[in-house]
DNA sequence: CGAGCAACCTGCATGC
DNA sequence: TGCATGCAGGTTGCTC
């Protein structure tokens, strides 16, 4: 599921129904996933009280009084709030149980996302400490983005997608940011042109803000915080759209390989 | 520095 | 209906 727009979602989704809370008891039915569980989250937890959920690239921040609570949700997870009474499905690994009787709880078939503790300050944590600017903050402008694209000769769908350069531009975006800017995926980085770069730059801020705004565009085992299936894949331009007409010129889509992943274009509209 | 790939997993669509 | 194959939203970390 998650895209940047899809966690974002669902941390403010979460984030009513969990700051202030205490931990009273967590339940870990299913230890490994990308990596072990910290056992931190089992031992230390219960007990504290949530202040804040944030956010920093895709990873959910679950801030208490004595250390933070990492979570990513890989490619399959998903968080939602329910009553601690409800029975565990299938693949639902770990419940966080409140003084409430709400409960959150993690559900990721695939296993890619993790739970890792943290006591000190997060902008030292392994994983944090090294990513680029959010796409949507002020940090992330062309101030910043040209010379890093002007002294990289990778392709531009590689570069956006590369969390030292931008965080949180997944590979359904990279693809629909560089339609709407008109840039060849395989494109090389340094060889394209201040404006257009600018008009990418803006591309990525527009195409998440707006993702956001819908709720979040997912595919089809996205579920959103309150349990409701997100789907508004309609929205897209080329992501999943090979052989089909492009919206603009109606030329077909090409689908193509680039780092592993799969890339959509048009190749009328994007040179 | 950059490219390629293996790894971590399950579910689903497709084709025989 | 059953089975093999390939693919899927992410990210790290290794080799060449």
């Amino acid at each position: 599921m998650p895209e940047l727009p899809e966690v974002e979602t669902t941390r403010r989704g979460i984030a009513p129904h969990v700051e202030g809370k205490k931990v009273i008891k967590v339940i870990v039915r299913q230890p490994k996933l990308r990596w072990p569980i910290s056992p931190e989250i089992s031992t230390l937890l219960p007990g504290l009280t949530i202040k804040r959920v944030k956010r920093r690239a895709k990873y959910l921040l679950i801030e208490t009084e004595k250390g933070t609570l990492i979570i990513h949700l890989g490619m399959s997870g998903s968080l939602r709030v329910i009553n601690a009474n409800i029975l565990p499905e299938k693949h639902e690994h770990i419940d966080i149980i409140f003084n409430d009787n709400k409960c959150l709880r993690y559900k990721d078939p695939r296993r890619f996302g993790c739970l890792l503790w943290t006591s000190t300050p997060i902008q030292q944590h392994k994983l944090i400490q090294h990513l680029g600017p959010e796409p949507l903050s002020d940090a992330f402008d062309l101030a910043n983005f040209y010379p890093k694209a002007k002294s990289k000769k990778v392709a531009i769908k590689r570069l956006i997608m590369d969390g030292h350069i931008v965080v949180g531009v997944g590979n359904i975006y990279a693809s629909e940011a560089l339609f709407l800017s008109g840039i060849h995926p395989k494109r090389t980085a340094n060889n394209i042109s201040k404006t257009r770069l600018s008009n990418l730059v803006i591309a990525i801020k527009d195409i998440l803000a707006q993702a956001i705004e819908q709720g979040g565009t997912t595919l089809k085992d996205f579920v959103n915080s309150e349990g409701k299936p997100g789907y508004f894949q309609q929205t897209l331009n080329v992501y999943g759209r090979a052989k089909q007409p492009c919206t603009h010129c109606k030329t077909p889509i090409k689908q193509i390989v680039i780092g592993q992943r799969s890339t959509f274009y048009c190749p009328q509209c994007q040179r």
